[in-house]
DNA sequence: TTGTAGGCGTTATCAT
DNA sequence: ATGATAACGCCTACAA
């Protein structure tokens, strides 16, 4: 008796298949497959098709993701390929396409590259080998052998935060000119007008283009343009923020603000400073990039340009879809700039007149 | 001529299968799949499965996954379910997560469930309906049916970072209790003795442990046992540190010290305490919990409990994989405790005797 | 509108 | 040691 329990129980916890629900209903199998599927339910008497989604509610069918796959070529999963999760700047960026992609009925695999570019082609390989639909990539950098051939072998590719040089490749991401030009207006605002810059890694768009931006927008606003004044960093962390200050600061060159190509820079750059005795803002004023968590929190908050990574991913996630589902996809790839914002906080302040002496026609309004 | 190239790379575009690779070599497609599996290569000779290993490699022969899938039923995909990756605390633990499960040839499905029970349980079912082979929970209440149901169901489960009530469930979590008795035994060094408490959400078994924790040393370490000194928050975030210790101010009891469940919390009552004119730590100390990224560089920087988030993860991917290889898994479930330790910063202070005289002159009120 | 049948790429159970 | 063959569960021409 209780062995007769035990033998109904495992068969009965085998998941239901569409013959299950056929064999229910007395109709065959392809009936209820139509039935099921939207697209074809149209071929089904409405009554019959009515008592198989009946059925295959009671029953609790549900499609069997590897037959389906197997026979249809596509797994409604994404990779999303990201230097790493740890870093802050990411988990907004992830979420924003989980939640697009659940939406859709799709799921996402995360891998981490760590920024080295052979870790992002064996991540490749592994998610080409799961058969994903598409890939988004956060971790690309300007020229990416890999990203690009498993482009060009028919994998729609997005990009998002950052993008590569080749156009081809669809991409969401922020306005970095703007920002910069943000920061740069506000400083000057403030009255500086020696200003230092620690660039970004130049392998990277963000890093590039916000470098790009701040000479571009430096000579506009007819600021000094003072080699000593740039200093470029291997990679966006503090660590490199600390180091690229020091190397400012022996460099002897007179600054009063401190543009930060991003806001891990920025914390590094606060930290050097005020090792050196430099107080922030009083001293030097910092900017950073991206509006990190907890950096409103910091002493002094910092003064940043808020991004929207959160929507810049449900973009992505929204852009591969569309040319996931109608991979026709002759269209031209998209390419999407998401405005930012300024926010003051306490890191900024008005310039003090120290170093100011060398050009005090200035000092005349 | 450039219809025939177009069409010879169409079809060489798809990739090749047991069969493609048994053609080559000339032997049968099921020679090819036995020299393929390690497990059942020594049925082959040597020197034939080395011309099929060659070959398989020669042409790039990756086994679709989802075949494989069909005919054995296991996907070699976990899924991961966290409240909310957006969350610092959960990305090291994510991380160590897809670093194991990577290293065994697994990935990982994340899904975030916000702290909704129901929005875990339909997580669990779009998991288990890609047929995952196991589960780690990140998210999990002390009381969870959905996780119940998906483990009696026969899929591996483990907990990370919290656990169920029901030992059944394997787990790997902090040493909750060694991390409130470290912060009250230094605490009590500084000369603390009016100590409150923000506690964390009871139905998770973080928030549980470390009030029960914090009441058991209370009590051997002979603090004075006041009701209101203890206030429930409702979430691990900065608002709920906030509102607790609005309400703990508007107590009016007298405290010198503010031992809190986590990082977050004390994040918000440090703001809190600031707002109405309390120094951190010269009026008051406060402790955290986790010892979150970025915690350092606040002012005062934290003074809190390290835990093994990382560790905790890729523990937590081990002890779901060795149930998921040989699922036989007859033996008691795993439950791992992992050790803490406190890190002493600059947001706790020797307590001043100023707290005395206040409360004399309130108990003439 | 519905049923029939073939096959997606593997692994596992037979034989040989 | 190797080959033949039957599923695994689903979709989709094609036939009726």
């Amino acid at each position: 008796m209780p062995r007769k329990d035990l033998s109904r129980k495992h068969t009965s916890r085998k998941r239901p298949t569409l013959k299950d629900v056929a064999d229910a209903v007395g109709v065959h199998i392809s009936t209820v497959s139509r039935a099921l599927n939207p697209k074809t339910r149209h071929h089904i008497t409405a009554e019959i098709s009515d008592k198989i989604l009946k059925a295959s509610a009671r029953l609790n069918y549900r499609q069997n993701a590897a037959a389906y796959t197997l026979r249809t070529n596509r797994t409604r999963i994404v990779g999303l390929i990201i230097p790493d999760i740890t870093n802050p700047v990411f988990p907004p960026i992830i979420r924003g396409v989980e939640d697009a992609l659940a939406a859709h009925g799709y799921m996402a695999i995360v891998v981490n590259t760590d920024g080295a570019l052979p870790r992002e082609a064996s991540a490749i390989d592994m998610l080409c080998g799961r058969g994903v639909d598409g890939v988004i990539a956060a971790s690309v950098e300007r020229d990416d052998p890999a990203l690009l051939r498993v482009a060009g072998e028919g994998t729609p590719v997005v990009t998002v935060n950052r993008r590569m040089d080749d156009p081809a490749i669809a991409s969401i991401v922020n306005d970095e000119d703007g920002g910069i030009r943000a920061v740069l207006d506000h400083l000057v605002a403030l009255g500086h007008r020696r200003i230092a810059n620690i660039a970004g890694p130049q392998k990277l768009s963000t890093g590039k283009a916000r470098l790009d931006a701040f000479l571009r927008h430096r000579d506009a606003l007819g600021l000094p343009a003072d080699a000593g004044l740039i200093v470029m960093s291997d990679a966006f962390n503090e660590g490199e923020g600390e180091r690229c200050t020091e190397a400012l600061l022996a460099g002897n060159t007179d600054f009063t603000a401190l543009v930060c190509s991003n806001d891990r820079l920025a914390v590094g750059a606060i930290a050097a400073l005020r090792r050196h005795g430099r107080a922030v803002p009083a001293d030097i004023s910092v900017t950073g990039f991206n509006d990190m968590p907890l950096v409103d929190r910091l002493e002094p908050a910092l003064t940043t340009i808020r991004v929207q990574q959160y929507t810049a991913g449900r973009m992505a996630a929204e852009a591969l879809l569309a040319r996931v589902e109608q991979s026709g996809a002759g269209d031209p790839p998209q390419h999407e700039v998401l405005p930012v914002e300024l926010v003051v906080r306490a890191s900024t302040a008005p310039a003090r007149g120290r170093g100011r002496k060398a050009r005090k026609e200035q000092a005349g309004q």
